[in-house]
DNA sequence: AAACCGGGGAG
DNA sequence: CTCCCAGGTTT
């Protein structure tokens, strides 16, 4: 892979590292989940919630959520003991739900094996669920100051163009790569305020203030004299075009089936190891793509063991996630054997999880997006 | 509306 | 190494 191994040289590193950090003191954004000005360093409970929080996640996003959070669960031993579906309501709307499950298993195990204080061992750290590479050594190296690359996404944007690799992030070679560079460019640990921990946030923060995807603010940046992305004219076309996403469309079902009072909708909490595990759901038909509601009807009516008729269209979804553009189709229906489903609302168990809830019973439960805007329509409608 | 952004884990 | 997970933001 061509390149210039300019960050092999120690002098070109350490004038950048200086400029970097020279900078981060001066506009770094005060967030949550940083060290107040009188602690040494911040505590690693909090910067492992917002490392898992951030994955995928815009900060701007993030910070109402995280206090929230925070709020209930201040500490690793209160968010272990808490009860699943309380913290999947705390994480409604953050998506990517199973990221809200790994940090709570993983809060279990720090209690456990760790008598709740976070490991600062990265072979502890990284078996923990949740936590990969990234996530592992941003929080030893942000909350215990360890000498760990990171890398993410906008590091692999900001380091590329340093150097001026051209070459696509998701390649494996050039990831590589990267993660080499990321390891060479650290600082030693002391002095502490200027180290890993400094140098990693700084490279983030930089990312995402100034080397922006498009139109990076290269008059703001503090390398630009260095960079070489920007001293060839090549800052926009850094880094490479990642291959194109062949997204694929979907057509899926979902059945808003009342009790006799027409207040209460049937709804389940999704078992353990499917999608949306601990939410909670209408029958809905995700499977395959089924172009047609009574066919959908048909195969969700075998699962429950009765037979499902639709009756109008309630409302039509779009939704898009990942490589997935679905079209949610909800229909209002009637169920054959209502009786045998007709529950109370304690009357609930894992063998036939499916109960009638009020609106306002919903409200209080953790629900997907869409999920969760059906409920909306119903409300309102 | 389409395009873009993107860590961790399972197989 | 590839695919999935089950969303939000930008253009």
């Amino acid at each position: 892979m061509p390149h210039d191994p300019v960050w092999q040289q120690s002098a070109w590193r350490s004038r950048l590292r200086k400029r970097l950090l020279d900078w981060f003191g001066e506009n770094q954004r005060d967030l949550p989940w940083r060290a107040k000005s009188d602690e040494l360093r911040p505590d690693p409970y909090r910067v492992w919630v917002s490392e898992i929080m951030l994955q995928q996640t815009q900060v701007a996003t993030v910070i109402p959520y995280y206090e929230r959070f925070l709020d209930r669960f201040p500490t690793v031993t209160s968010l272990a003991a808490a009860d699943e579906q309380t913290m999947l309501s705390l994480w409604e709307g953050l998506g990517y739900y199973r990221r809200a499950r790994s940090l709570h298993a993983a809060a279990k195990v720090v209690c456990e094996k760790h008598q709740g204080t976070f490991p600062d061992d990265y072979t502890d750290v990284i078996g923990l669920p949740g936590i990969g590479r990234y996530t592992a050594g941003a929080i030893l190296s942000i909350a215990f100051n360890q000498k760990l690359p990171i890398l993410e996404g906008n590091t692999q944007r900001v380091f590329s163009r340093w150097v001026a690799l051209r070459a696509a992030v998701n390649e494996k070679p050039v990831s590589n790569l990267l993660w080499q560079l990321a390891e060479a460019m650290l600082p030693p640990a002391k002095p502490q305020a200027r180290g890993p921990g400094q140098f990693n946030q700084a490279a983030m923060e930089l990312g995402a203030l100034v080397c922006t995807p498009r139109s990076p603010r290269c008059d703001l940046c503090p390398i630009r004299g260095m960079c070489k992305a920007r001293i060839a004219g090549l800052e926009q076309t850094i880094p490479g075009k990642v291959k194109q996403i062949e997204y694929e469309k979907r057509i899926e079902y979902a059945f808003l089936i009342a009790d006799r009072s027409r207040k209460r909708f049937l709804v389940r909490p999704i078992p353990e190891g499917q999608r949306w595990a601990g939410l909670w759901d209408f029958p809905r038909w995700t499977r395959g793509d089924v172009q047609d509601v009574d066919v959908a009807a048909a195969k969700l009516g075998a699962q429950l063991s009765s037979e499902i008729a639709p009756l109008k269209s309630f409302a039509t979804i779009k939704h898009a996630v990942t490589k997935y553009r679905i079209e949610l189709k909800v229909y209002t229906a009637n169920i054959a054997s209502a009786g045998s489903l007709n529950k109370k609302a304690n009357d609930w168990s894992p063998v036939d999880p499916w109960r009638f809830m009020t609106l306002t019973e919903l409200n209080g439960l953790p629900m997907s997006v869409t999920g969760r805007r059906i409920t909306k329509k119903l409300i309102h409608s």
